[in-house]
DNA sequence: ATCCGGTGCA
DNA sequence: TGCACAGGAT
């Protein structure tokens, strides 16, 4: 009763440590960050797949504008798309996925995309985070983005280390992740989107700045590190 | 379990 | 020069 209580407590505080630090430090203008627009959500996160928000931030806004919705894109030859996100890298295989999402998109949602995390799963390319991020963020629905950045934020700052190979696929990691996220859905995007902020410039994953955390004090793993 | 991949940073 | 990067498909 009282561990859960002090669990509870130190989750709470955990929170508004990020938040605060969201608002103080946070990349808030990132222009998928402000668009409710289930494409703009969805491209976003192929983009950022395995690349890093700056590299996307250079050519999105150009993505955007040629392909505004998914069936501008059908209109597109992949060679095109390819040549455009190129820069990015794994680029055959994302034009491909991006051109095969925008058909699925068309065919069986009219281009619209739906608020269900198990038809956004069934979309070729979209699994469980990035399910979670258009929920998140076009949807208004509370999720976590368990992405690499919250899986290390977590295992140190509460110590719970996934078994798993890959601990995004881990179920009890997702499920400590959901009882992380605040359920006011503006919150909830200020906290995702600060751990993510947070896990880049300050958890980073070699040689954290442990001495401009603002959660040293709440973090497991904080002795670890100089 | 492996692969995709160019870019940026230490 | 090496390593990590808003994962998912095969």
């Amino acid at each position: 009763m009282q561990e859960s209580s002090q669990i509870h407590e130190k989750i709470e505080e955990f929170r508004k440590r990020i938040i605060e630090w969201y608002e103080a430090w946070g990349d808030k203008h990132l222009p998928w960050r402000n668009t409710s627009d289930g494409w703009a959500v969805l491209v976003a996160s192929f983009l950022l797949r395995k690349t890093t928000a700056t590299q996307v931030a250079k050519i999105y806004t150009e993505f955007l504008k040629r392909y505004p919705s998914p069936q501008a894109l059908l209109t597109a030859s992949e060679d095109e798309v390819r040549e455009l996100i190129r820069p990015l890298g794994i680029e055959h295989q994302r034009s491909r996925h991006l051109l095969e999402l925008a058909r699925e998109l068309v065919e069986r949602f009219s281009g619209g995309v739906p608020c269900d995390k198990d038809r956004l799963k069934e979309l070729p390319g979209v699994g469980d985070y990035i399910a979670s991020e258009v929920m998140l963020s076009a949807c208004g629905h509370p999720q976590p983005l368990l992405d690499r950045n919250m899986i290390r934020v977590v295992e140190r700052v509460f110590g719970v280390r996934s078994a798993k190979k890959r601990p995004h696929t881990d179920r009890a990691l997702w499920r400590f992740a959901e009882m992380l996220v605040p359920q006011d859905p503006e919150k909830a995007k200020k906290f995702n989107f600060g751990v993510l902020d947070f896990a880049r410039k300050i958890c980073t994953a070699l040689d954290p700045k442990c001495t401009k955390c603002p959660a040293r004090d709440l973090c497991i793993s904080a002795k670890y590190f100089k």
